[in-house]
Parts: C-alpha cells; structure tokens; sequence
DNA sequence: CTGGATCCTTTAAGATACTG
DNA sequence: CAGTATCTTAAAGGATCCAG
C-alpha cells in the first residue's frame, strides 16, 4: 500500500526530527559553523533554555548535531553537525527550491487545480 | 542570520503543510491516483473522518490536492494530485534517501560524531 | 554557563454521535 | 457518502526558577 512512496517510515522519521518548531532555526545557525549553548540562544532570542535543550537533543540523537563538553569552569559546551548534518543542507536546498515555486503559486490563485495527466 | 539555509520560511511552511500525522500517508495512497474519501478512509484503515478531512483540507490549501465534487445522490468526491502534489514526488525520494542512510547509521552507532572540516 | 525541574497554556489528535 | 459537532485526552510549547 505504501511502497509508491518509497519507504514512507524513513520521509515520518525526518519529519519527526526536524519538525520541531526550533529544529530548521537551529540547524541553519549551525551551518555557520560549531556554537555554544549560549550563543545559540542569544542568536534565536526568543527560545527558553528548556525548548533549546530538547530541540538539540533532538538532533543529537537523530545523528545530525554533534555535541562536545569541555571541562572548563565553568564547563563549555559546543555544538556542531556531523557528517549526516552536512548532508542534509544540500537536501533541504532541494526542497527548499520546490517550497519556493509552490508558495508563489499558492499565493497567487485561489484554488489549485488537478494534474493533468492526459 | 538565516541566509545560509535559503529561505527558511519556505522550509518551515513544508514541515508544517506534511509534517501533520497523516499527511504523508494520504499522499503516498493518492500517488497510486484519485480517491474517494471513503476510500481514503478505508485504506487509511485507523484514521476518523474530523482528522481526514482535516488533513485533506490542509492539503488543499496546500496547493497540492485537488478535491472535485459530483453531484450525484449521495454526492461523491474525489481527491487527486495537483501538479505541485506530482512535483513533490521526487523532491520527497530525495529527501528518503538521505533519510534511509542516516536511519542505518543511527541504529549501527551509540553516538554520533562531528563532521571532520579538516 | 549549561542545563534540569516545575507549572501553565496552547495545540494536536482520538472517540463518537450526528446531519445533508 | 461526505463530512460536522462535541467532548476528551495527549503532546507541544512557554515562563520561570533552580542547581552543578
């Protein structure tokens, strides 16, 4: 039933991940390279300590955010994205130039039509 | 400070439009062709009509189904793919692929690690 | 600084009965 | 058949304070 949508399991899981509503925000401040817990909230402004937290354990235990703890005092912490992490921007590029044509037909009629699919 | 990821916005409006709980699996039904609500719902198999309906109006303002009425009696409605909901196909195969490795590589790994930027 | 714990509000979703 | 309406529960998110 599901097999013309390959794996359909795999598209809920990516969903899932990177639905939150903080996850995107996070991710495009970390292509900018490794950041600390800090100025990751400074850079959001409007996220709470308790909602960045769980977003970026979130992505650290889909494998996408890597997180390193250095014994300073007080302690630091840096956030960067693995591998997988790297991978995923030219992806979200991808569905990002879909994104881009669908909302501007959205916006500029009133009712989609069907496919035709003669 | 989001102009590394594209248009964030954008992305942000796809998580929202099929990150809904049964976005993707009405999609992947209707990738097989046009259905009947009923249909839909007897595919679907645990879903109730009020999140049916929800998620196909969702879809709708979407851009990316079409719903047509017949006035029959009982009235019949039909849903279907727009030509956006054709071009999303490919764009989500692209998406699985990359999510079908990480899947892998998470469930074959205790901890991720950072990509190695040399 | 990096988070954990708590309380509260909002939103998503399920169950079920009902209407044109 | 194709939905609506109502009620209830579950989950997401926000605010705030606290601890190592």
């Amino acid at each position: 039933m599901e097999n013309c949508l390959p794996n359909l399991e795999s598209l809920q899981f990516v969903l899932q991940v990177l639905g939150g509503k903080w996850k995107l925000h996070i991710l495009s401040i970390l292509y900018f390279g490794k950041k600390r817990f800090k100025e990751l909230e400074r850079e959001i402004g409007t996220i709470s300590p308790k909602m960045l937290i769980k977003e970026l354990k979130d992505l650290e235990a889909a494998g996408i955010v890597y997180r390193q703890t250095f014994n300073t005092v007080p302690i630091t912490v840096e956030y960067s994205l693995t591998e997988d992490g790297l991978t995923l921007k030219p992806v979200l590029n991808h569905v990002n130039e879909w994104a881009v044509q669908l909302k501007q037909k959205v916006n500029n009629r009133s009712k989609a039509k069907p496919a035709d699919l003669g």
